[in-house]
DNA sequence: CAGCTATGCGCC
DNA sequence: AAAGGGCGCATAGCTG
């Protein structure tokens, strides 16, 4: 992976980082080094380098001449197997500037080539750098001799090849979707990884540290490609590392990654050139309806404003009064005059301490707790406020997040919006979107997803899974009464109503047969939905009736007819959970595995306060080390787990462990909720991590399909379990059907059918297109 | 000033 | 007693 602007590296290591609460990445202050001059930067930048890689100044080289290149890939086709990355200035793969391309192969030396950096004092491009036009040339041969292509994060080099140099590469293995596979729960940065399982006592640095405010391009070739050329090289012992795990026949040790590889192989690595072509190829943003909505939206949010400094104007003294009897030396009130109602500090502290609204719920400030509030006050002040307040949160939240945003991420390049897909974004194997997220473009208000629009003479092609999540549960729970549901083609939620309500499976539909609305069976239908989400999402009873707004029992009693009519789904569910229990990991239907450490915790854990015994004497002891690992004795244990079971509640298990320190000098920290955190993931990971595996697997199957191809179809956007793919107008509904059995296929192993729902429109969500018309 | 966390909210 | 899975992003407000 190519990190290169200090600012923008940062970015993506804080990203990483954010993943898996890991290591701090050290940098040098920033403010310190922005104010140097270049030189300067550059002189100590030097400095860094050598004391990194001085030691390998005659392991690497620079390629500068075609003669050079040439004898390289000769090497490398001899190989079969080659690491490649690349060095830009920034992270932007479509506007931005190659640097240089870093690769090694087993029988070369790791390699730089310099392509387009320039001299930190004129300015000037440097001269002796290959172009464009001869790499591509070399690296076509590369391509047509098969040879493995080995990219850390190949998503981004993929594009900047693409893009830059105008090539499309294969990607036989990517370390950084291995890296996933292999541990989701780790970091997953190249320089991270390697010093962990090939680390040579280099460290970990990054660019940052290094070339502190300098932009790769403006680095000295003869300081660059030794930080450059190691990243090649790195990727391809990562590579050999993974590969001892990620293989067709791991060791007795790691049988069960023998189905992550398959998911690698048949699924993962398979997808990564069907990404870069609908990151390559962008959705079209309709300015017009863009700027239309603007307009729109600014009307209603000046609206809104003005109807807050109505409400609140008569309160002015008020909130002023507060203000001044709460400012003290050292404190200030969280609240301001004029209110900043962008902020959830300031309205919590009106609504709470100045309007005196009962903060029994809590003092969040969120859509649930307003409306509680407005369920339970009759203050014309407080109701208004938070009316106005919802109505401008929803406005303004659509306005900044979506319709201002948008425009600004079309490419003026290619004049569409390219985002990124994230192949490996969720810990359980789903996709995410970022820059801009596509994934959560409103969809209940239809208008904004209208700003999306097909090319010219081209439609967008909707296909979705309906209800693919608890399709998944019924096969892979293997419970018949569920399984019926679908194979009979019966509404899932009107037929789980009938069983568990105990009543016909028309009193269960939304509508009576003559389409009018049946408000006892809507009902009925909705409260099942619930429960078969809540028990996919790991809810409890609690949250359940908080939901369907009915009584604990109520909720409990339901959920218990629910698993009595459906005893396979509670058992897969028990089954799930003591399979993490024992293993700390679950796998999805295809074999993805997701890791639960926490699930191997022991609820409580005991150590001596300060790693000391009570009794231990450290002027007599000769040996502290072995006594900071003492471990409490069993009795001890016993004794207290005892009295810990028997405590119920929060408060007083709280009490049991402020007593063992007080009487035992035992330390106990309780994992409890840890434990029950990874028992919800248990289900869900499994379920959720099942249906990416589908939607990955429907995609490549579109992509490969010549039909498809033949016809110019091509997936534009992934919506978890949807999937918008663009054709010319006249191919479109030929291109559906087809899309329609991929998406099937990719199912073709649960004994339920799937069910897709399709539209063919000019506009997202837009009026479906009348072919009889046509 | 940038980086970070908390809060809140859009999607499946 | 409390208990909602998986994301990305905007804003506020604190910190170094």
């Amino acid at each position: 992976m190519a990190l290169f602007a200090p600012r923008s590296s940062r970015e993506l290591d804080k990203k990483i980082i954010q993943k898996a609460h890991s290591v701090k990445s050290v940098f040098v202050g920033s403010s310190k080094g922005a104010k140097r001059g270049l030189s300067e930067r550059i002189a100590s930048a030097e400095v860094e380098v050598n004391r990194y890689f001085s030691k390998f100044k005659d392991d690497f080289l620079i390629i500068r001449t075609e003669e050079e290149l040439k004898n390289y890939v000769d090497n490398i086709i001899k190989d079969g197997i080659v690491a490649i990355d690349t060095e830009t200035d920034g992270l932007d793969t479509f506007n931005g500037t190659l640097a240089g391309i870093c690769l090694y192969s087993p029988s070369n030396k790791a390699s730089y080539i310099p392509v387009h950096h320039v001299s930190y004092i004129t300015g000037q491009e440097v001269n002796n750098q290959l172009k464009e036009d001869i790499i591509k040339k070399y690296f076509e041969r590369v391509v047509n001799a098969n040879v493995k292509i080995i990219m850390h994060n190949a998503s981004f080099d993929l594009k900047v090849f693409a893009n830059l140099v105008g090539i499309r590469l294969p990607c036989y293995w990517d370390t950084m979707i291995a890296s996933n596979i292999l541990n989701e729960n780790e970091p997953h940065g190249l320089k991270a990884l390697h010093d962990k399982y090939c680390g040579d006592g280099t460290g970990v640095y990054s660019i940052t540290n290094l070339f502190e405010g300098i932009i790769f391009t403006h680095v000295p070739i003869k300081l660059g490609y030794l930080y450059a050329a190691r990243d090649a090289k790195m990727t391809y012992e990562l590579y050999k590392y993974q590969s001892q795990f990620l293989c067709e026949n791991p060791s007795k040790e790691h049988e069960d990654l023998k189905s992550c590889y398959d998911v690698f192989m048949n699924i993962e690595m398979p997808l990564v050139p069907v990404i870069l072509d609908a990151e390559l190829r962008g959705v079209r943003l309709d300015l017009a309806t863009a700027d239309k909505l603007k307009e729109e939206y600014n009307a209603k949010l000046a609206v809104c404003k003005e109807q807050f400094t109505a409400i609140v104007e008569p309160i002015k003294d008020l909130v002023l009064q507060f203000i001044r009897t709460h400012t003290t030396i050292t404190s200030k009130p969280k609240l301001e005059w004029p209110i900043n109602f962008d902020s959830p500090l300031q309205i919590s502290e009106l609504l709470f301490n100045v309007l005196k609204v009962s903060d029994k719920n809590g003092k969040s400030t969120g859509v649930k707790e307003l409306n509680a509030i407005m369920e339970s006050t009759k203050n014309d002040t407080v109701r208004n406020l938070i009316k106005t307040l919802l109505e401008y949160r929803k406005v303004q939240k659509l306005l900044t997040t979506y319709i201002e945003k948008l425009p600004n991420e079309v490419n003026p390049k290619t004049g569409k919006i390219h985002c990124n897909f994230n192949q490996y974004g969720t810990v359980t194997g789903r996709m995410s979107s970022s820059s801009p997220n596509l994934q959560n473009i409103p969809s209940k208000n239809k208008e904004i997803r209208k700003m999306f629009v097909a090319d010219e003479g081209y439609c967008l092609i909707g296909g979705d899974y309906s209800q693919q999540e608890p399709r998944i549960l019924a096969h892979m729970s293997g419970d018949e009464q569920l399984i019926h549901a679908y194979t009979t083609g019966k509404d899932l939620y009107a037929h789980v109503g009938s069983l568990a309500l105990k009543v016909p499976y028309e009193d269960c539909l939304e509508h009576y047969p003559d389409g009018s609305v049946n408000q006892e069976g809507k009902l009925r239908r909705s409260r099942m939905k619930a429960i078969v989400l809540a028990l996919m999402y790991g809810k409890g009873t609690k949250a359940l009736a908080a939901d369907l707004k009915i009584s604990l029992e109520d909720a409990s009693s339901l959920m218990k007819s629910f698993f009595t009519e459906f005893p396979k789904v509670n058992e897969f569910i028990n089954k799930s959970q003591s399979f993490a229990k024992c293993n700390g990991y679950v796998k999805t239907l295809w074999g993805r595995k997701r890791r639960l450490p926490d699930m191997l915790l022991d609820p409580y854990e005991f150590s001596y306060a300060n790693g000391v015994s009570r009794d231990f004497d450290p002027l007599d002891d000769i040996d502290s080390d072995e006594t900071n690992d003492l471990t409490v004795d069993p009795v001890l244990v016993q004794k207290w787990t005892a009295r810990l079971n028997k405590a119920f509640g929060s408060f007083k298990k709280r009490e049991v462990i402020q007593q063992a320190l007080a009487e035992d000098n035992i330390q106990i920290k309780e994992n409890s909720l840890k434990i029950a955190d990874a028992e919800r993931q248990t289900v869900n990971s499994i379920i959720q991590g099942s249906a990416g595996d589908m939607v990955k697997r429907a995609s490549i199957l579109c992509y490969n399909d010549k039909r498809l191809q033949d016809m110019d179809c091509h997936i534009l956007i992934w919506v978890h379990d949807e999937i918008i793919s663009t054709a010319p107008i006249k191919y479109a509904r030929e291109c559906a059907k087809i899309i329609d059995e991929n998406m099937k296929k990719a199912a073709d192993k649960l004994v339920v059918p799937m069910k897709t729902d399709f539209e063919i429109t000019k506009i997202w969500y837009g009026e479906e297109i009348d072919f009889s018309k046509i």
